[in-house]
DNA sequence: TTGTAGGCGTTATCAC
DNA sequence: GTGATAACGCCTACAA
């Protein structure tokens, strides 16, 4: 379809110029009927958009990026161990949304990949202009840098960054909430002994989650020192399933912040012998694939990770266009019963 | 450290003309310093250097892009529905080498996630000069096209594409050996009814594993009959092994194409109570994550996935500087012993 | 070795 | 509404 002459055929790419001679109207024209200006009559519109047609036109980005100032690209940070970053299906789904949403954009989807100084090659990246906004998925107390970055680039966050003010845009889930509907389903089943697996105490994400799980436990009278700290990876969460049952030999329940860690957790109970639900039952976080697709399907604080994704690239592209948009965009989560609770 | 004045900061980035002003030259030959032009007096270059970091200096992408004519960017195009493509390990860790070997080129990554209609819309993108090449992980039969594409835009596949000629370039394993190497260690604890799951058979990686199998299976004098096809899927995986047991009931020892898919499989020989493995001993593939963080530490077969998306890159780079490179890029596998045969 | 000058394909600011 | 005419920032012959 494309016309292909020969091997030169990318070089000899159609330009605006040949469009408007095409069409018998000036390169301003075609450029206001190319970006969708009102004040162009119909009838040379017709003419300009049947020469873009026969010609198949396609505008040049690295022109349109040197006179406009703009990119037409957007980053997706992602400041974590790559391994772990995909590995978790949470972030896959969010992926997944972003790029639905972009899709019919014309927005790129760049993907930044920080290896060893992550904030300053990365800022100095993010605000040289290669891209228009940017995306930031999971991150640390650490990323201060990134998050101050925010003034000079749009950017919205996923996941509430810690120590927000009005400039930061972020979408999240309400993880108080989702800590407490863990812990309420536990109790609700009868449970006394219960304890938690956290993630990593320096996310906001975490640390709302085990907040969540203790007011619940407070609100029913009932201790919540069992608790074990861990980085979301399944590595680590069976290290700190294995310190919470040496601890708390007499756990009868246990509210997991993943349910990629739930799956250690599970590998761990059925290592020591310890039966699912009836023993210990076990509750997760995420409703992921690793949900399902676990020895024992769990029972899990559902998040819609994926409709985060397609949320934050739209909140992003809306402030791109000069919209206002919302700063806290919050989503809320519900419990999904299966078998482990 | 930016020259962040006000808020105009961006707009007001310094350049090639800056530079040329500041240590008295011509902006051709700052071109050259910047472009490492052998032909600059070692003077002048310090001059010029000097000038470019105490402006803090970086090339305008844009104008290079249109004066060049390159892009400076590269596609990673993945022809798979996103969750399943990011959820499995072994492209986390293709994607992890790409980027490692990236990070220190000049090189972007553009993540392109065709939704709809994978081709068309997908070849206009890569033909359209918007990237310098492409990175093809994962594909089945039906992209004929974007396989016929590499005479037109440099790209490197991961995973050999069905009916490659000379000009394809892409990066494998040796998937009939890896296979040989699964049914090898199975016959070599004895096991004498020896099933397969296996990829889809569109896949040529799948096709190869299986031949490797059966291969060995004949030499050994066994039947070869207990196949079931999946499709890298957890379950998908889940299913087949399902069918399987249910048509070799006597099944001692299963060759698994992947060692997510394993992780399924062992769910299911859990649940029909076949312990493992002593009544079905597992093999899988990959030697990812999911290998040591199931259930029962999988015995597997190591493939260099985050070196075979490094050398993709490698590939790619070198290709788009001119050089020539080798076709057929094969690396190798190995048993990684665990618990499961 | 270094400088000059033209052009890459768009957008944007003016007049008309 | 439409059309000239500058930029936009850089590369690259071609000259010097």
């Amino acid at each position: 379809m494309q016309a292909a002459i020969g091997s030169g055929a990318r070089s000899s790419a159609p330009t605006l110029e040949m469009v408007a001679r095409e069409a018998n109207v000036s390169r301003a024209t075609v450029s206001r009927v190319v970006n969708g200006s009102p004040k162009v009559s119909p009838e040379v519109a017709r003419a300009v958009n049947a020469a873009i047609a026969k010609l198949n036109y396609v505008p040049n980005r690295a022109a349109r990026s040197l006179a406009s100032r703009t990119s037409g690209a957007i980053a997706l940070v992602i400041p974590e161990d790559t391994t772990r970053f995909f590995g978790d299906p949470y972030f896959s789904a969010i992926v997944q949304g972003i790029a639905r949403r972009l899709d019919d954009s014309e927005y790129l989807l760049n993907l930044l990949v920080p290896t060893s100084d992550p904030s300053r090659k990365t800022m100095r990246y993010l605000k040289s202009g290669v891209v228009d906004g940017a995306l930031i998925v999971s991150h640390h107390e650490g990323d201060r840098s990134l998050r101050d970055a925010a003034r000079e680039i749009p950017m919205v966050f996923g996941g509430r960054p810690p120590n927000v003010d009005e400039s930061v845009v972020f979408v999240d889930v309400d993880n108080l909430e989702g800590g407490m509907t863990a812990a309420e389903r536990l109790l609700a089943i009868g449970r006394k002994r219960i304890g938690t697996i956290t993630g990593p105490l320096d996310m906001p994400a975490a640390v709302d989650r085990l907040a969540g799980f203790r007011q619940s436990m407070e609100t029913a009278g009932l201790p919540a020192d069992a608790v074990e700290e861990a980085d979301f990876s399944v590595a680590g969460a069976i290290a700190a399933t294995r310190r919470l049952l040496d601890r708390v030999p007499d756990l009868d329940a246990v509210f997991v912040a993943s349910d990629l860690m739930a799956t250690g957790t599970l590998a761990v109970l059925r290592e020591r012998g310890r039966r699912v639900p009836d023993d210990v039952a076990v509750v997760g976080f995420d409703d992921s694939p690793a949900a399902t697709s676990s020895a024992i399907p769990l029972t899990t604080v559902y998040q819609p990770s994926e409709e985060m994704g397609f949320l934050m690239a739209d909140l992003l592209v809306r402030l791109l266009a000069g919209e206002p948009v919302p700063h806290r965009n919050i989503m809320r989560t519900r419990l999904v019963r299966r078998q482990s609770a």
